[in-house]
DNA sequence: TAAAGTACTTTGAAATTCAAAGTTAATGTG
DNA sequence: CACATTAACTTTGAATTTCAAAGTACTTTA
């Protein structure tokens, strides 16, 4: 019987990947500058973890100004949602193992 | 406000360690074979992943022979459970977060 | 014209992880 | 006794991942 750990996802092994996504699950559009502040990383990290996740369609982009401003927005594919759903249905099991 | 991701501990971000925590905690003492068999990784990994563990003091060694052949087993110390107790909820809270 | 902000990209280094092979000590087999 | 085998590693060197730091393109503001 295989355990729960190979039913994880390498594309959400990263802390800040899985911050990334555990924000957009529950929001709608968030721009580069939130997610930056929210989980304290460099501009540079960041925009490399977000383009590991676009490079798998879990997420998506959109480029706009606001007030004059450059602003760049994400939000999960469903794709992102479903793999991600998925990942946390075998976290969910390993917590509730781990607990007893 | 800071996201749960920095409550995350470093020592439990491989998939390989969580699943050896995780067994280590409903079980006492389990052996060296019965944990790569588990988690089907090979025994040169295995052994550097609870290496790495038990260099924080996460969890414990014992050493006999049974049948006559040698038989290694780990526990997690208590060190080691309360620690990985801590990653747990801050998982569990990005868990509850994720889905709403 | 110069400075600043946004959202990157690039670079090169550091850290992590890996497979594969080698090791040690004890036991089993002929 | 010689030799193979098993358990549990350790070592090595390479691949992969992650990182900080610096550089860049475009636009706006002073």
């Amino acid at each position: 019987m295989k355990h729960i750990i190979t039913q994880l996802n390498q594309a959400f092994d990263h802390r800040i990947r899985l911050g990334i996504m555990s924000i957009l699950m529950v929001n709608d559009w968030v721009d580069f500058n939130t997610l930056k502040e929210t989980l304290d990383v460099t501009d540079g990290r960041l925009a490399s973890h977000i383009k590991a996740l676009e490079k798998d369609d879990y997420l998506e982009v959109r480029k706009r100004f606001v007030k004059r401003k450059p602003n760049t927005s994400y939000r999960a594919t469903s794709a992102g949602r479903n793999a991600f759903k998925d990942h946390l249905n075998a976290l969910e099991q390993l917590l509730n193992n781990a607990k007893e």
